[in-house]
DNA sequence: GCGACAG
DNA sequence: ATCTTGTCGC
C-alpha cells in the first residue's frame, strides 16, 4: 500500500487536507450530510489546537465513503467460515488528557481451543490533527491503523489475522460505511465494526435507537437487529457479558455489532460473541480490550513524565512498549538500579562496564535500547520500564538486535 | 429549555 | 475519548 495515501490524511503530525482530490465523485444518495452540521459544529473537541474541518472538505470525504459503499461485501468470502478463524486482530486508539496526542494499538490474538492468546502487539504515537466528527472517524483513526498494518506484514507477516475488530462501526453508519468498513475495503481485510454506544442519523433515528435500547437481551448472545426506517438492517446490539444482575447498567451494557467488510451480519456477530466467550469477563471483545488496555498502560507511562519531558520522549515509551516483553523491562530496570544510576543522567552516561551481567545481556538488550535513546533521561526510561500490562507477561518479544535495532517495528 | 450523534 | 456514582469481590 503506498505511504501517500497514509501521510496524506494527516498522520505523523502532518495536517494536510489536501488528499483524494480525483477520488471519484459519484452522484449516490445514500445519504447526504445532516443538516446541523451546516457550520462550524467542531467545538466539542477537547483539542486545543485544532484546524476546523471547511464544508467543502466534509463534502469530499462524504463522497469518498459512499463511493467505498459500493464496493462494501457484506457477505462472507465464499468457502469461508468461522471455523477458518484462527487469528484475530483488534484495533484501538487510547487518548492523552486534553492534548491531540493519543496512541493507536493493533493486537493479534489465536485462538487456541476456546481461549485467546495474545500472539502480537504494536502501537503507534499519533497526533490529532483533526477534530473528531461524528460520521467521519476514518479521517482520525484510519492513518494510524495503516501504518500498524504496514508494520506488521513489515515485521510479523505470519501473524497477519484473519478478520480485524475494529472500535467503531462498519455498516451501521449514516452512509453505511464506518471506520471498520473504510480500512477494510480500502485493504481488503475481513473487518467488523464493533461499537459501544449506539449510533444515530436520519434513517436509523432516536426513535429506532429507543426501540433497540428498549429491548431486554437476558442472555449472553442475545441481539436484536438495528432496522432503518428504510428497514434496512444496519447490524446487530448484541449482549455479550454473561447474565448478573448486578448493576443495573453494567453488566447489560450491549455492544453495536455491523459488518465491516466480507463478512454476513451473521457471521459478523458470531465472530464478536466468540472473542467474548471469556467466563465472566468483560463485554469488550478480547482483541479490543487487550488492544485499549496497551494503549492505556502507555498513556498512564506518559502521564508521569510528561510534564518534564518533551513530546518526543513518547517514542521511548513505544518503544519500550513495542519491543521489550516484561522479562526484558524487568531485566532493564534491574540494570538501572544495581548501577545506582541518577535520575537526571541520561542513559548514555551508564558505561556497560559498569553492569554486571551476562554478555549476552548486554549485547542484546542494553547496547541496543542505550544505542536507540542515549538521551533519554533515567527517570523517564524508569517510569517507561515499570509499566505494567499483566495482559501480556506471557507474550515474548525478540531480542533487539534481532529486530534490526528495532526498525521493523518502528517503521523507519 | 433541552434535547442529538462511533471515538 | 472523558467526567460521575454505586456495586461487588478480593
Amino acid at each position: 500500500m503506498d505511504m501517500s495515501y497514509l501521510l496524506s490524511l494527516g498522520i505523523l503530525g502532518h495536517r494536510s487536507l489536501l488528499w483524494y482530490a480525483g477520488q471519484g465523485t459519484r452522484a449516490a444518495a445514500i445519504h447526504p450530510i445532516h443538516p446541523h452540521m451546516e457550520q462550524g459544529d467542531n467545538r466539542k473537541t477537547s483539542a486545543d489546537s485544532v484546524v476546523p474541518i471547511q464544508q467543502s472538505q466534509l463534502k469530499e470525504w462524504e463522497d469518498l465513503q459512499m463511493n467505498l459503499r459500493s464496493q462494501l461485501q457484506e457477505h462472507d468470502d465464499v468457502g469461508w467460515a468461522i471455523d477458518g478463524l484462527s487469528k484475530i486482530g483488534g484495533l484501538d486508539i487510547g487518548f492523552e488528557d486534553g492534548t491531540n496526542r493519543a496512541t493507536a494499538v493493533l493486537v493479534v490474538c489465536e485462538f487456541q481451543g476456546r481461549q485467546l492468546k495474545l500472539v502480537y502487539e504494536d502501537s503507534v504515537d499519533v497526533d490529532m490533527a483533526l477534530p473528531y466528527t461524528s460520521g467521519f472517524l476514518f479521517v482520525r483513526e484510519i492513518p494510524a491503523y495503516e501504518m500498524l498494518l504496514q508494520r506488521l506484514r513489515g515485521s510479523a507477516p505470519h501473524l497477519e489475522p484473519d478478520a480485524y475488530l475494529v472500535d467503531g462501526s462498519g455498516l451501521f453508519h449514516p452512509r453505511q460505511c464506518g471506520s471498520a468498513s473504510h480500512l477494510g475495503i480500502v485493504h481488503n481485510l475481513r473487518t467488523i465494526g464493533v461499537a459501544k454506544k449506539l449510533l444515530c442519523f436520519e434513517d436509523f433515528d432516536s426513535e429506532q435507537g429507543q426501540r433497540v435500547e428498549e429491548q431486554v437481551l437476558p442472555n449472553l448472545g442475545d441481539s436484536v437487529p438495528l432496522v432503518g426506517r428504510s428497514g434496512f438492517t444496519y447490524g446487530f446490539a448484541v449482549r455479550t457479558s454473561a447474565a448478573r444482575a448486578k448493576g443495573p447498567q453494567d453488566s447489560m451494557r450491549r455492544l453495536y455489532v455491523s459488518v465491516g467488510h466480507r463478512f454476513s451480519h451473521t457471521t459478523a456477530r458470531n465472530v464478536v460473541l466468540k472473542c467474548c466467550n471469556m467466563d465472566g469477563g468483560s463485554y469488550i471483545p478480547e482483541p479490543i480490550r487487550l488492544a485499549d488496555l496497551t494503549g492505556r498502560a502507555i498513556e498512564r507511562a506518559w502521564k508521569q513524565i510528561h510534564t518534564t519531558s518533551r513530546p518526543k520522549t513518547r517514542q521511548v515509551i513505544m518503544d519500550v512498549s513495542n519491543l521489550l516483553d516484561d522479562k526484558q523491562r524487568k531485566t532493564l530496570l534491574g540494570i538501572l538500579d544495581e548501577v545506582g544510576a541518577e535520575s537526571c543522567a541520561l542513559l548514555s552516561s551508564i558505561s556497560p562496564e559498569s553492569i554486571k551481567r551476562k554478555q549476552a545481556t548486554k549485547d542484546e538488550l542494553f547496547l541496543p535500547f542505550q544505542e536507540m535513546h542515549p538521551d533519554v533521561t533515567v527517570l523517564e526510561l524508569r517510569a517507561a520500564l515499570r509499566m505494567e500490562k499483566p495482559w501480556a507477561v506471557d507474550l515474548r518479544k525478540a531480542s533487539l538486535c534481532h529486530q534490526q535495532a528495532g526498525r521493523a517495528m518502528r517503521g523507519l
